[in-house]
DNA sequence: TCACTATTGCAAATTATTTGCAATAGTGTA
DNA sequence: TACACTATTGCAAATAATTTGCAATAGTGA
């Protein structure tokens, strides 16, 4: 319980630093995303919405103040489609999704630090590296046994 | 000369092997992808094309033809709009894309296989991974001065 | 509590991508 | 090479995703 107030608050400070507004909005967004566990598409967080829901647009919006302040993430699953994860006091990761069915898993941490490095090191036009994009793409075993 | 005749008999098989039939328009695109050494979108193919360039939905649906036969990828570089890259004769790779003025630069080589080997083994729903998308996000040198 | 300005909702505009259909062009076979 | 078969193309129109403008509303600091 506390933890979890404890979170919230760790994200609105996260905004204002950003010279967000925290608004109950944002703040619903917020544990919808926290509470599902998974990235999720503007349409599913729509359909997961206890109450009458954001406009679409400030959907958007929304999403787009919250990437910028880290406390979500944008991430591409390959399908044509923004997802978004929420990342407060989660060890950043990566995902595997199934190339039929959709399904996706979660990959329990991430080792490319070292590899980060490597590459500032030999690039020349990038000494810096501030996030990257990783995604999995296979057959999830029901997909595979079909 | 000949080894660039080479390629493109390679790229007709591929082609073929999936049952997709070998056009000028798609020869013609490929040509333009291998030229430019970059993922390039719709719209720049587009403005890159010399000549009467095809229609957009022929584009399109070449390229997803093109993509089947692991001629050509498609990936995601965060800007909500997909990029395809020219694959044949070149090892599998990622990029840094700069936050700021979108220059890409390609990242020589890929020593994820160990990893993905570490998760098939590790996951519970997944026992195979086909590919997987990875790009990493910057500023580049430029950008950073400013 | 008040003034200032970010955020919201709504309608409408963009932009990306897909679909249907008739005309055209590749492909295998004779 | 000619022919039949069917994938591909172009065009118009439909979807789908995302963005923009503007007036009303709500969050923030003083």
């Amino acid at each position: 319980m506390m933890q979890h107030k404890h979170e919230i608050i760790s994200s609105d400070k996260a905004l204002r630093e950003k010279g967000f507004r925290v608004t109950k909005g944002r703040l619903k967004l917020l544990a919808l995303l926290e509470h599902s566990g998974q990235p999720l598409s503007i349409q599913q967080i729509l359909t997961l919405w206890k109450g009458t829901p954001p406009n679409v647009t400030t959907l958007y919006r929304s999403l787009t103040s919250l990437n910028l302040s880290e406390v979500v993430r944008r991430i591409d699953l390959n399908t044509g489609i923004a997802h978004f994860e929420y990342t407060p006091d989660r060890p950043h990761h990566h995902h595997i999704i199934c190339n039929d069915c959709g399904t996706i898993e979660e990959i329990a941490g991430c080792s490319l630090r070292a590899l980060e490095k490597e590459i500032v090191h030999s690039s020349k036009q990038f000494k810096n590296i501030s996030t990257h994009n990783l995604e999995f793409f296979g057959h999830c075993i029901r997909c595979t046994k079909i």
